[in-house]
RNA sequence: GGUCGGUUCGUCUAGGGGUUAGGACAUCUCCCUUUCACGGAGGAAACACGGGUUCGAUUCCCGUACCGACUACCA
């Protein structure tokens, strides 16, 4: 019988969610969603010394600012699997290390930490890497090498000990990867890595392998980075008796810098130019800040479908997909095998595309948001018919609603300043007779609509034998100081006759005394 | 160093034994708009290299190079 598909997002706690690890939570949910399975949330807070606070609120405000919400985990309720915090696990592990044990999968070691880095960097200066191995454990401080007796002694005193998975010394480990196909690794080339640490705690491994069964995760799908650890967790199963319900396995392609070499990293914060969180975050500590693709002014939608088509591809040309819409695309067989390199420029793309889907209400209402943070004055001075057509008048030249005022200002704020260039060139006695003429024309419409002022603005250019090229830049300016812009006649009409002529008069007076 | 993974325009990618190797971003030119943007048309731009297999390889196999990940009592 099929199992119901049960994936899980796993991040440990140790700092924000970086755009990398939205992917893969994205590719999980999307997966998820897709089988009509269970998407998972839990927290791999195993190691105590590396836990910053605020990383987990942050984890899920972001989970949920991206629409990735998970049904079952920390911060979205229990699915008969909790606890979903590896830290409140604890106990559970404990049994799993014995089993392995007694049945002569793994062993307590001994070793200081002090011993162990005396020990690499011995081997390293004789040219030869240390690893914690089959012959290596043999002259190792260990339940193999030490008498019963000894061992019983040193676990009665307390002495600090880690359980190491013991390795057979030379077997082949095979891996089936759903994008990678198989993956053979030999147990020579591996180490007998530590499952349980001497604070109590397992290592991410053990706790990985052991939630993953006890919570029935289907598919693990995560980061390339755990490729070369995906045969210790095969073994693993296998000796814990549960290969029969061993996961699949799926390792993403890294997301890689814009700049070159690595993956994109924590660290990198805003060195590029661009966010690599997707919510603004500050260090605690240090009091560094980072910027988030939320505050930059990214939709969500536009951010995860970036993301979405950052190693994966359906086989068309198409690229802009809603959340449903990659739901019923996505396939793990189609995510690519090769790291991608973040492009900021196509990013900014997807928002562009995403800022005409939506309507001119709606962007009237994100604009008033961001207007009331900047300049309160401003949205209450202006109507909500206004607000809407200036967003119409102006999405067209945008990637971001905070742009809106960059770009038009000038539609709620006579200038003050006018473009000189166009002024230098286009300013004379003609063009002046022009637009006083032009003001006075203005007034004396009857109606006020971009159709009206333009046949009017034709008229008077026809009566006074001047070429509209020859005006048409200089009003522009006189109207709104600078010489792009929207349709001019349609602003003239969202302006008013009022407050267009009024901006005329200014304009002459204000360019003739310059 | 070792292990594992990867390699199609600058970037994200489609494709796949025989193709003018397709799209998107970026870039350039032109058109539209007597503005900017949008839009439209077009240009430049890629199968890492060497060997096999094959009538034929960018596609399959091997090697090399390069890139990356991992190599902690971190995840």
């Amino acid at each position: 019988m099929e199992r119901k598909v049960r994936v899980r997002f796993a991040p440990s706690p140790t700092g924000p969610l970086h755009m990398g690890g939205v992917r893969t939570a994205l590719y999980n949910y999307l997966f998820a969603k897709k089988h009509n399975g269970d998407f998972i949330l839990r927290i791999e807070d195993t190691d105590q010394a590396r836990f910053v606070p605020g990383a987990e609120e942050y984890i899920i405000q972001a989970l949920k600012w991206c629409g990735i919400t998970p049904n079952e985990g920390v911060g979205f309720g229990d699915g008969g699997h909790a606890p979903y915090r590896q830290s409140e696990r604890k106990p559970m592990y404990r049994q799993y290390v014995e089993q392995l044990i007694s049945s002569g999968h793994a062993y307590y070691a001994f070793d200081s930490t002090e011993e162990l880095d005396e020990m690499r960097s011995r081997m390293e200066k004789a040219g030869s890497s240390f690893a914690y191995n089959a012959i290596i454990r043999q002259s190792m401080k260990n339940s193999l090498t030490l008498s019963e007796d000894e061992v019983q002694r040193r676990l009665a005193a307390n002495e600090n000990y880690v359980v190491r998975i013991q390795l057979p010394r030379n077997e082949e480990v095979r891996v089936k990867d759903i994008i990678r196909g198989w993956v053979v690794v030999n147990t020579a080339q591996m180490d007998d890595k530590v499952l349980f640490k001497s604070d109590g705690m397992p290592t991410y491994h053990m706790a990985n392998v052991v939630d993953d069964y006890t919570m029935q995760i289907t598919h693990v799908i995560r980061g390339e980075e755990w490729l070369p650890s995906a045969p210790l967790h095969v073994l693993l199963y296998r000796f814990l008796g549960w290969e029969s319900s061993m996961p699949e396995f799926a390792h993403l392609p890294l997301l890689l810098r814009p700049d070159g070499n690595g993956k994109l990293s924590k660290r990198d914060g805003d060195r590029l130019g661009f966010p690599v969180f997707p919510l603004n975050w500050t260090d605690a500590k240090t009091g560094e800040q980072s910027s988030g693709y939320l505050e930059r002014g990214y939709f969500s939608d536009a951010f995860v479908n970036m993301l979405a088509l950052l190693g994966w591809h359906t086989s068309g040309n198409r690229e802009i997909f809603n959340m449903d819409e990659l739901v019923q695309e996505f396939s793990l067989d189609r995510v690519s095998k090769s790291g991608a390199k973040f492009d900021p420029e196509k990013a900014k793309w997807f928002n562009q595309q995403y800022l005409r889907l939506h309507s001119d209400e709606e962007l009237a209402d994100l604009f008033a948001a961001s207007l009331q943070e900047k300049h309160p004055g401003i949205v209450n001075s202006v109507s909500r018919d206004f607000l809407v057509t200036a967003c119409k008048l102006i999405k067209e030249k945008a990637n971001f609603v905070h742009e809106f005022w960059e770009q038009g200002s000038y539609l709620f704020i006579a200038p003050e300043m006018y473009d000189q260039e166009v002024i230098k060139k286009r300013l004379n006695e003609r063009s002046m007779a022009f637009v006083v003429a032009m003001k006075d024309v203005f007034l004396g419409l009857a109606e006020f609509t971009a159709a009206s002022t333009e046949s009017a603005f034709k008229q008077v250019a026809e009566a006074q034998g001047i070429k509209t090229g020859e005006v048409m830049q200089l009003f522009r300016v006189c109207l709104t100081g600078v010489a792009g812009g929207p349709a001019l006649f349609e602003m003239c009409a969202l302006l008013g006759k009022a407050e267009s002529a009024n901006r005329l008069e200014r304009a002459l007076a204000t360019i003739k005394t310059q």
